[in-house]
DNA sequence: TTGCTCCTCACGTCACGTGAGGTGGC
DNA sequence: TTGCTCCTCACGTCACGTGAGGTGGC
């Protein structure tokens, strides 16, 4: 909805922890300035609040979270900015129940709806997330399949060897590098 | 594995192997004609061999496997169409070893050394791939988390609706990123 | 003050999408 | 022949990358 608001945002001018550059987010969430810039442009960040045109955009580690969240999604789901802008309104969805939640006035019939609606959220998501983690499985398994057949291979050779060759060098195990 | 056979549309004696037009390729693999277009431009799939300009590509089945597992990869793994081309670099490599294992008259040496060229390429894919499996493993619990805890509210709430007295507060669990 | 990082255009690039106008093959 | 699919440009789009020229802040 709104821009997200800074707490008070007093006259600190030096040693504000929260007060992050946008190269360091950029660090920090392992991306660079440009996209960060590209999706407030295209509002998938809120614009940071009253901020006069040429000068920096400051955010807070709240705001840091966020993003990190948001490539997290697009990076491990391989979706699109405007898919993404679906899963994230879902996302908010969810914020704004919390939010309802920790009021006390809400009746009960009204809190289970809204827990209804953030747990449909949470199943396509969930679905999602689950279909490609079994098709990577799927990878995975057969790639070890036939990693394990080339080593059985090997192994037959060096059996084979035996007496004929100069003993081979030791295989290492999975996870170390070839020459 | 075992592909299906689309049976009745292209219409052509069993002989041919080069059977399936680029359109039928398409939605064999789930992607459009442009897409392969491009992917042979820019080398990533083979030129059709002495294909005059103008007139139609054809594709045989073990054509379509192979794209197939280069959207795999691609989508599996999130990479760009340069590090694409390095993966199956490593896979043709692979392939080339299969050829020359076949032939019986390699020497034992040659073969170990070939075998252990192979055991690398898997190894760099199955890095990848394992790094992948991870994330989206983690991301997975995280939501299967949440989604048990919005459950669990649910429940609570028809529980306490049967009774006559309102509910207690619950307790306020600090940092955990609630429903 | 100096050095860095930031700012806003704006053009470039990657990986395709989308017509335009025309030809091929069952 | 008709109807579809295919062909080759070639421009458009998405998600940024990359300078150019200038300003801000510790």
């Amino acid at each position: 909805m709104s821009g997200r608001i800074a707490s008070g945002k007093p006259s600190r001018p030096a040693s504000d922890a929260r007060a992050l550059r946008i190269g360091d987010v950029a660090r920090l969430v392992g991306t660079t300035p440009r996209t960060i810039r590209y999706y407030e442009e295209v509002g998938l960040l809120p614009e940071a609040s009253a901020r006069p045109s040429g000068r920096h955009r400051l955010y807070s580690e709240a705001e840091v979270e966020r993003l990190r969240e948001v490539m997290r999604l697009k990076d491990l789901l391989g979706v699109s900015l405007e898919e993404l802008r679906t899963l994230l309104a879902a996302e908010e969805a969810r914020a704004e129940v919390r939010a309802q939640l920790r009021r006390e006035d809400v009746d009960p019939a009204r809190r289970r709806e809204l827990l209804r609606e953030a747990l449909g959220h949470l199943d396509r998501q969930l679905d999602l997330v689950r279909r490609r983690a079994a098709e990577l499985g799927k990878l995975e398994r057969e790639l070890s399949d036939t990693r394990k057949r080339v080593r059985r291979k090997i192994r037959e050779l060096d059996a084979h060897a035996q007496g004929s060759f100069p003993p081979a060098p030791p295989l290492q195990r999975a996870g170390g590098s070839a020459p």
